[in-house]
DNA sequence: CTTGATGCTCTAGCGGCTAGAGGGATTAGC
DNA sequence: GCTAATCCCTCTAGCCGCTAGAGCATCAAG
């Protein structure tokens, strides 16, 4: 209940210069300290970087978990935020796949056209040259 | 048939300092200049540049470009090359698709799941304290 | 001849870490 | 009690692909 950032690491995953880093801005607290100047943490610390490990790892970013943070600092508050935060960060996630599957789609055909002959045809090459060949926008 | 950076800028869409960048980094090569000093431009640069800037698009890193490049440059060579950096780039897009297709299942299922309450009630916060909530791996 | 757009170089910043230098502290085994 | 390995500390710099800004020179149009 009492322990070094190392610890704290393997209990989240999170690694140490990364904890670190965290807390330079401003994402975790400064931590107690013994007296010879090393970082000891507990339980609620452990808590709050799994909160934010999971929301990066759901693509959240810095600034969206800082929110998302102080808001559990406010539990009686309405919750409309929260989720407002999470719905547009869904709908990012949607622009990134629409636009993912684009870019597959061109690059599917140009791989599909090459004839695996010299630089010279190849339509790969051709494609990359010439942006009205393409069959979407991008 | 001789112009100027900004011009080179307006027929490619590739911003002025982005062109410069470039330059740097060695992905365009150091253009003629003017005797007051100003860099002057041609056909073959502006090809250049557009194909940089579609690849760019396509999600290519500069890396990968700067090696589609080089095999342009020998156009006699075979374009096994040009095929197996296109395939690996496809493959990644096909990772990130399916990472990204993951997270917008545990959000959706998040958001959905939001009663609209108070903070202390809300799902979305409990999700992203307790990765075990989780229906997929991330 | 002036004005405003464009050009130049150089440096620093973005996000989200990661790596390394150069130390001090702790711990396990003998 | 000693040693060696492993931790911990701070600080700085680097990654990618740009983007922004300072502070100045040059150019084209009226």
């Amino acid at each position: 209940m009492n322990f070094p950032i190392g610890e704290l690491s393997k209990r989240t995953g999170v690694k140490v210069p990364t904890i670190r880093f965290y807390e330079q801005i401003g994402l975790m607290p400064e931590p107690s300290r013994t007296e010879s100047n090393q970082r000891r943490y507990g339980k609620a610390e452990a808590d709050r970087l799994n909160f934010i490990r999971h929301s990066r790892e759901l693509g959240f970013e810095v600034e969206d978990i800082r929110a998302l943070l102080a808001m559990t600092a406010a539990p009686q508050a309405s919750c409309h935020q929260v989720d407002s935060i999470a719905r547009s960060h869904l709908l990012e996630i949607d622009r990134r796949i629409a636009s993912l599957t684009a870019l597959k789609g061109e690059l599917t055909r140009m791989v599909d056209e090459c004839g695996h002959g010299r630089i010279c045809d190849c339509r790969i090459i051709e494609a990359l040259a010439d942006h009205s060949h393409c069959s979407a926008e991008h």
